[in-house]
RNA sequence: CGGGGCGUAGCGUAGCCCGGUAGCGCGCCUGCUUCGGGAGCAGGAGGUCGCCGGUUCAAAUCCGGCCGCCCCGACCA
């Protein structure tokens, strides 16, 4: 109703989201609680994923699971409980993950002999049933996944982003070199970029992790970093190449060829609900979610538009047939559309459109007695809120080529917001600290590889190496100087303030 | 764990300073009219005012203690 603003204002205000220009935080809590994507739960520090985000989390999970299956990967599934010994095996890793432990000390109303760890990541474990299983180099590789919920300690959490439970698929990995280890780590890398840029439509810089932030008990440890849009980044999944690091605490040993004893090579990699945090943070808007196609658990809403029962039964029985034409469930995967009916009385039109668009649904079709008449519905884009009538005929390939458009031109405006927030011109300390103070953004600048130098930038500024970039992504013009300290640089990195 | 803020109906809040019938908006239920961008009217349901104790004739309000949550920081996917 476009009426008495003034009267309407303070409801308005109730529904309206916190604009991300004004709050980007508020902004993002508001949206994942309105749209019903999560909620917090009666433990502190844990969520409850509500069937709007779990939607997506499942899609991604399928298309993941697809490509990990197409790599040559299974799926396995290892216990919650880790034996606290365990854990101290690896020196660095329990080092690095022994304040986060949520630990079980007690079972059946008795002390336990050992206390269990809840997993926080299953290396231990897994490795430990590896060296059970391999005696053979032609024993390996053995290439593993599990999806799983995992448990870690943290201070503070945010929806998706943080939080003391998380879901998440963990794939471990066994091979007979270093060489293969190495490929397998890249390779997944690999799949995660493809996975974020074709499916999330959230793109990524790939590189490698400093020594200070890299996988606790890793040799190298591999990232996608993605650009939110407060222009901090996320860094949205990891793949490790232990080396021999677990193989050695596990005594995870095969016999060559040559009929030596040797250590096998672990990669292990990973990505979690966390993504969906990403999701939101990449492509929100003051209205609401806005869910790449291709990871939406409802691709079309059709709202029927009516004022009488006739034409009420009408306009249902069209978007019934519309419906079970193009939702029809013996169609492939991928020429079936998921499609909802908002049929619910009493909610006028406009209401329900403000609701989908919170939800981020792609696609609306509007569908009233004037388009019957013309045998046409309106069909609205969720990105572009571009409206345009589609006639009933061609309305299966209409709808999709413009999700197949959607999914691109999210891709594509993704890159260009990160692109005009990446500075990759030679940059002094100060103004470096500026930005990062103010708007922020990625910036590629020169390393001499001191730790210290890397220490210094993150108590300044809080900004960190969020990776050393691989090769496409490095600037034309290779940085000569360190960013801090003006001494010779050994590698390009690429600097931000990271969630 | 340090700093800040907040706990009053499902949600958002007023009332608290200055003690005296717990109010408003949204949402929810019923009915009628509506329905192409957040509907209108009428009626209605819903409250241990976070918890424990103290002061008082009387506490949401004053005092003491505790608990919880959110935000900012250090830690991290």
């Amino acid at each position: 109703m476009c009426h008495s603003r003034t009267t309407t204002h303070h409801m308005a205000d109730d529904k309206k989201l916190t604009t991300r220009a004004k709050d980007f935080s508020a902004w993002y809590n508001e949206l994942v609680l309105k749209a019903e994507m999560a909620d917090y739960s009666p433990v502190k520090g844990c969520m409850v994923i509500r069937p709007n985000g779990y939607g997506i989390w499942e899609r991604m999970q399928r298309a993941l699971d697809d490509m990990f299956k197409a790599t040559g990967h299974q799926n396995a599934y290892f216990p919650l409980f880790i034996p606290e010994s365990y854990l101290h095996k690896e020196k660095e890793h329990v080092e690095g993950f022994a304040h986060e432990f949520a630990v079980v000390t007690h079972g059946g109303g008795k002390k336990l002999e050992e206390p269990l760890v809840v997993r926080p990541t299953s290396e231990t474990i897994i490795y430990s049933m590896f060296a059970k299983w391999v005696q053979s180099y032609r024993d390996l590789p053995i290439l593993m996944n599990q999806w799983a919920n995992v448990v870690r300690w943290e201070m503070r959490t945010r929806l998706f982003l943080r939080t003391t439970e998380f879901l998440w698929q963990e794939g471990h990995t066994a091979h007979a070199t270093h060489d293969e280890a190495e490929a397998e780590a890249r390779q997944m890398l690999g799949v995660y970029r493809d996975f974020m840029e074709g499916y999330i439509a959230m793109p990524v810089i790939t590189g490698q992790k400093t020594d200070s932030e890299k996988f606790a008990g890793a040799l190298r440890t591999y990232s996608c970093e993605a650009m939110m849009q407060d222009n901090k980044a996320l860094q949205a999944g990891t793949s490790h190449n232990l080396g021999q690091n677990f193989a050695r605490a596990f005594e995870l040993k095969f016999q060559s060829e040559q009929g030596t004893e040797e250590f096998a090579w672990n990669t292990s990699w990973g990505v979690s609900t966390r993504m969906v945090g990403g999701l939101v943070m990449t492509h929100g808007d003051d209205n609401g979610l806005r869910c790449p196609p291709l990871l939406a658990p409802i691709e079309m809403v059709i709202v029927p538009i009516y004022k009488t029962d006739e034409e009420r039964s009408q306009v249902l029985e069209a978007a019934n047939n519309i419906a079970k034409s193009l939702g029809a469930w013996d169609r492939r995967e991928y020429a079936r559309l998921r499609i909802h009916i908002d049929s619910r009385e009493g909610i006028k039109p406009g209401a329900k459109y403000y609701e989908w668009e919170l939800r981020g649904i792609p696609l609306r079709l509007e569908l009233g007695p004037r388009d019957l008449a013309s045998n046409q519905g309106v069909l609205v884009r969720r990105d572009t809120k571009e409206k345009r009538p589609v006639s009933l005929d061609t309305l299966g390939e209409d709808v999709a080529d413009v999700l197949s458009a959607m999914q691109r031109d999210m891709l594509a405006a993704a890159v260009d917001r990160r692109d005009a927030n990446s500075h990759r011109k030679p940059m002094s300390y100060d103004a470096f600290r500026q930005l990062m103070d103010g708007e922020g953004g990625f910036v590629y600048a020169g390393w001499c590889g001191m730790a210290s130098c890397e220490a210094e930038i993150k108590a300044d500024t809080k900004a960190t190496i969020r990776c050393l970039p691989d090769e496409e992504f490095r600037s034309a013009e290779v940085p000569t100087t360190c960013l801090k300290c003006g001494m010779a640089s050994t590698v390009e990195a690429l600097w931000a303030k990271a969630y």
